[in-house]
DNA sequence: ATTCCTAGTGTTATAACATATCATATATTC
DNA sequence: GAATATATGATATGTTATAACACTAGGAAT
């Protein structure tokens, strides 16, 4: 996943269905040594090893999915160990949790600050994380005439990604 | 919940923490009747408890505490008892889910058709459903610029109403 | 009226997702 | 190196949701 800087509305792209993926999950390792050591956080190889595997997925994954990879290389891992590492992820933005899906997917840009904006594809799993100003602004405007103080926005739209409805007409 | 006529943004509001829920429940009741009378569905004696015990909820409520509920009248419920009734109710939009909380709400206006977007009170668990144009608009927007074909909005805003606002902040 | 069908519910079991608790190991700090 | 905090191991349990099959009542078709 490329960052596209200057862009501050898209924080992760729909990917073409052929990309090289074992690209996207190494810069996303690459990146949250970096984001781990800025903090001073231990980025332990189990923590690694669970985002390797979450960001391994083609799109979201379960947490006993990723309990069933764990244990090819881990033969005693159990739930705990894989949600402890979620949450040690999720607490430092580096995984988000997709509410409608109890699921898991990397996070596209783990240093800068964001809510969760999703668009999921129901065919291809694929998932474009967004951190759109104007939907943001206008949650808060609704919020704001309420009364309604705002402390986390959960935003998950499902539908077809370009490419699948372009595979689906062509049939 | 009163609807409110012309203005076609807020499905229900907030209502009072004094508010006299007794009559929210009825209200709710007799709307689905008649929806139910409309559409030619058939609007069981458990149906109807259903829907009653999570309009009778002071806010979202789980299926396993709608079956706890419910067995005071039917001592032999089981969770297919519930999900079955829900699923109906779901299905013909007489309550919504939300992902965020894994439970389920009254739906404050079955007969218009409107995606789920609510602001949840963390405190009270009040819920106010919008169905707010300007969130929709700029999902769609941005979805459009990416080719993506939107099937379902999940909008969850989770934070404090304007009243447990007052009262946190009056001590 | 008998047969057939369907929608609704009953009943049992299990799948899928998540946490509590206590023990053990491994780093940090002093 | 002892004390402390952090991380993981291990076992059990809690919570949410569905699968599978049986039974019943009521309407349509013959
Ligand atoms: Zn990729
Ligand atoms: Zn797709
Ligand atoms: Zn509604
Ligand atoms: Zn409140």
């Amino acid at each position: 996943m490329k960052k596209v800087k200057g862009d501050t509305q898209i924080i992760a792209p729909f990917q073409s269905h052929k990309h090289d993926h074992e690209q996207c999950v190494a810069d996303a390792l690459a990146a949250a040594e970096i984001c781990c050591k800025k903090e001073g956080l231990s980025f332990t190889p189990l923590r690694r090893l669970v985002l390797e595997l979450v960001w391994s997925s083609h799109g979201p994954i379960g947490a006993y999915d990723i309990l069933e990879k764990l244990r090819d290389s881990r033969r005693n891992a159990a739930p705990p160990t894989v949600y402890r590492a979620l949450d040690f992820l999720m607490e430092h933005r580096l995984i988000h949790r997709i509410e409608s899906l109890n699921a898991y997917v990397g996070c596209g840009d783990p240093e800068r600050h964001h809510g969760g904006q999703f668009l999921i594809c129901r065919d291809c799993h694929a998932v474009a994380e967004l951190d759109d100003k104007a939907i943001g602004r206008a949650v808060s405007r609704r919020a704001d005439a309420l009364g309604f103080d705002v402390q986390q926005q959960t935003v998950e739209v499902i539908g077809l990604c370009a490419e699948c409805t372009a595979e689906t007409s062509n049939g």
